[in-house]
DNA sequence: AGCACGCCGACT
DNA sequence: GTCGGCGTGCTC
């Protein structure tokens, strides 16, 4: 609604968005001498204080399931008038279209997804990056030191330095180059802005691809040059050089002039994929992820406006940059959880992502070895299109994958490596080769029990055991971040020296592990060991020196690393996934631990993966074995479908909480009993959820199923319309929910 | 999200 | 008699 006119006394409006959980749009008076346009960024005032908000036009084109309701016009006198226009690059009507879109589709107000696109305080000035030159005039009776000598001597190529560089580079303090400031002997200047978004060059490096993705490339710039939406599963094995071949996509659609976008769901352990872009394009692309120094996200969201930045590879964050021309989205391991955000506004990037595309008429290509079956399921409709690359590339051969059955070869007592396990990883190097032993779980033990009252050790705030942390002494809670030093005595039944570690974690194997290997060069990578993407990097770096005999992790050596020496991957519970009622339990296993499987023998040493099990002919197992997803994914649709199960049907959570357990039950009966009756819907629940009390929030869950042609949004918004609940009462909508915790 | 207004406990 | 606790409600 831009600058409409209304009312007698004619005041011009505009609709103005804030990034703030208000509940639409507020209407603004115009002055006449701003023209004003959508998307502009704009000064309000908001009781009292000024705010940054965007000129914003009705939903265009917004499928009415997910429009929310019109709120009545404020009256003239009530309106204030825009402050100021300010000067940064309109925020582009494709990305104005996908703010609406996620807040009608995810039932967040309007405002809270705004918030995520300006998340970059774009309005702030970008400080500029200066530097010390030598200061032009010599008439200074200023004494010159030694030390202020070699800082001269620094600088006598002209180039300016900062000053951390310039004291290192004369091996001085800083005092000493601010007191030299003070005294006039440095002058301080402006750097140009680094050229940090240099045009990659899709020339830079020729491809060199197989027959195979050869034509699969092809096919993917043919998606790029249509210049529409069209979205596409790129589907291949691991180490068959799909990333190889999407960037072929990127560099046709840098050839088009567009932006191009690639979703990573780890962007902090990216390294070996920059390492890729750049030895392709010559240069590095633009990152975007949520722990960006602010000078630096500034930086990157102003050269995304202004194009200047072509190629972004970020997390899910990067879908609400405002790029003006954006030709190509990418989504990277399109299976994985951690596209889905879970807090605050709570989407799945990769449908988001989609939804993007088309709303930017750009192609979309979503990358798994292990495609979920949400995407699968949208190949056979035909609403994507199927490229994949069936060969590893390079001619090496796919790991042999073998179960070790438990209960014909337990480890020893108090252990968790079976024999067989050992006799293997001491192979593999004892031929100089390098292992790997796989435990998704952080820690020393995820439960310590008493052995005397058979207590369990429990978080205070949440429903969860303590898991040990050995290394810090401490027990630890997962879910709240709630620790506690390791008790001595039982906190039940006092009895002393009575506690005992069940199960294991990384800790407790590499504990094992140092026993077992003693001669083993060993590295534990997990999310608690290597703080910071940097610690992953030189990690992976001593990997492939090979400086390292034996790999212990948890899922962070899953993400797509390249360990050329590693030949041996031991999974230490395969079952470990496959326990609770969650609907894509068996999925998710197999992905990972498929995923994991692909670490090894990826150079001419062929890879050999055992898997420990109680449960070897498990549908899971026989997957990874027989390395046949198809079959395995048949199965799982076969069974989705009738139950109109996802994604035969669509899935919405309302999440319950209140900080007593009476609260949160009558809240949920409450809703149990206003619950959408009908044709093709159901609810299931309420129920206690699994994680009963989190944070010392008492939780209980409902689920909303429906047909898939039933859109669940106008649904779940009358539902939940006018529903009188206590204060201390939350309820929380998850669409299409992922974790069933 | 801020930030005020508002009605009940320990201080100068 | 005030300062201040954060519960509730509004912001065009």
């Amino acid at each position: 609604m831009e600058s409409e006119p209304a009312g007698e006394a004619g005041v011009a409006r505009v609709s103005v968005l804030l990034p703030y959980p208000l509940l639409g749009a507020f209407d603004y008076a115009r002055p006449e001498t701003l023209a004003l346009e959508p998307g502009d960024i704009v000064l309000v005032p908001l009781n009292r204080r000024a705010e940054v908000g965007v000129v914003w036009d009705a939903p265009v084109g917004l499928p009415p399931d997910l429009a929310a309701p019109p709120s009545r016009p404020v009256a003239d006198a009530k309106l204030k008038p825009v402050a100021a226009l300010l000067d940064i690059p309109r925020m582009p009507e494709s990305l104005r279209r996908f703010v609406d879109w996620v807040a009608g589709y995810t039932l967040s107000p309007p405002g809270l997804v705004l918030a995520m696109a300006l998340r970059t305080n774009a309005s702030a000035p970008i400080p500029p990056t200066t530097g010390w030159v030598r200061s032009g005039s010599n008439s200074t009776t200023a004494r010159l030191t030694p030390a202020r000598q070699r800082v001269q001597q620094a600088l006598v190529d002209g180039l300016p330095r900062n000053t951390a560089e310039l004291a290192r580079m004369a091996a001085v303090g800083t005092g000493v180059v601010r007191s030299m400031a003070e005294a006039g002997l440095l002058m301080e200047v402006v750097i140009e802005t680094p050229s940090a978004f240099r045009r990659p060059d899709p020339d830079h490096q020729d491809p060199v691809l197989s027959p195979d993705q050869e034509r699969t490339a092809e096919k993917l710039r043919n998606l790029v040059h249509a210049r529409r939406f069209q979205a596409a599963l790129l589907d291949g094995v691991t180490g068959s050089g799909k990333t190889e071949t999407y960037l072929e996509a990127v560099a046709a659609c840098l050839a088009e002039g567009r932006q191009a976008l690639v979703l990573l769901p780890e962007i902090a352990l990216s390294a070996q994929w920059l390492q890729r872009f750049v030895r392709r394009f010559g240069v590095e692309p633009a990152v975007w992820h949520s722990d960006l120094g602010s000078k630096r996200r500034r930086i990157t969201w102003r050269a995304v406006a202004g194009g200047e930045a072509q190629v972004v590879v970020g997390a899910r964050s990067a879908l609400f940059l405002p790029f003006p021309d954006l030709g190509l989205v990418i989504v990277d391991e399109e299976h994985e959880t951690a596209f889905k955000q879970e807090d605050g506004v709570t989407y799945h990037a990769r449908d988001m992502a989609v939804v993007r595309a088309r709303l930017s008429a750009a192609p979309v290509v979503l990358v798994s070895a292990t495609p979920s079956l949400e995407t699968l399921a949208n190949v056979e409709s035909g609403r994507y299109e199927h490229l994949s690359l069936a060969v590893r590339h390079g001619g090496a051969s796919l790991p042999t994958v073998e179960t070790i059955d438990l209960r014909d070869h337990p480890p020893e007592r108090g252990r968790f490596l079976s024999p067989a396990m050992i006799e293997a990883a001491l192979d593999a190097m004892r031929r100089g080769e390098q292992a790997m032993l796989f435990l998704n779980r952080r820690g020393y033990a995820p439960l310590t029990l008493c052995r005397t009252c058979g207590h369990r050790i429990q978080c205070p705030n949440c429903t969860a055991w303590l898991v040990e942390h050995r290394a810090r002494r401490q027990l630890a809670c997962h879910h709240c971040g709630h620790t506690e030093a390791v008790p001595t005595h039982c906190p039940s039944c006092n009895a002393e020296n009575s506690l005992t570690p069940i199960g294991p974690g990384v800790e407790r194997i590499t504990e094992e592990a140092r026993e077992t290997f003693p001669d083993a060069r060993i590295l534990v990578m997990a999310s608690d060991t290597l703080p910071g993407p940097n610690a992953a990097t030189e990690a992976v770096r001593k990997i492939a020196d090979r400086e390292v005999d034996l790999i212990i992790g948890t899922q962070i050596v899953a993400k797509g690393w390249h360990f050329p020496g590693l030949t041996l991957v031991g999974v230490v519970d395969a079952d470990l996934g496959l326990a609770g009622g969650d609907l894509r339990a068996a999925e998710r296993t197999v992905q990972l631990l498929h995923q994991v499987a692909g670490r090894a023998g990826r150079a001419e040493a062929p890879g050999r993966v055992l898997l420990q099990t109680y449960n070897p002919t498990h549908p899971v197992m026989q997957a990874l074995i027989a390395n046949d997803f198809a079959t395995f994914m048949q199965k799982e649709a076969a069974q989705r479908r009738p139950g109109n199960w996802p994604p035969y049907g669509r899935l919405a959570a309302l999440i319950v909480s209140a900080d007593t357990a009476e609260a949160a039950d009558a809240a949920a009966q409450a809703l149990g009993r206003t619950a959408p009756r009908g044709e093709g819907l159901q609810v299931l629940g309420p129920a206690p959820a699994p994680l009963a009390i989190l944070r010392g929030r008492h939780r209980r869950r409902l689920l909303l199923r429906t047909r898939r042609e039933i859109a669940v949004q106008p649904i779940l918004r009358s539902w939940l319309h006018g529903l009188q609940l206590a204060r201390s009462v939350q309820v929380d909508v998850d669409i299409d929910p992922v974790s069933f915790l």
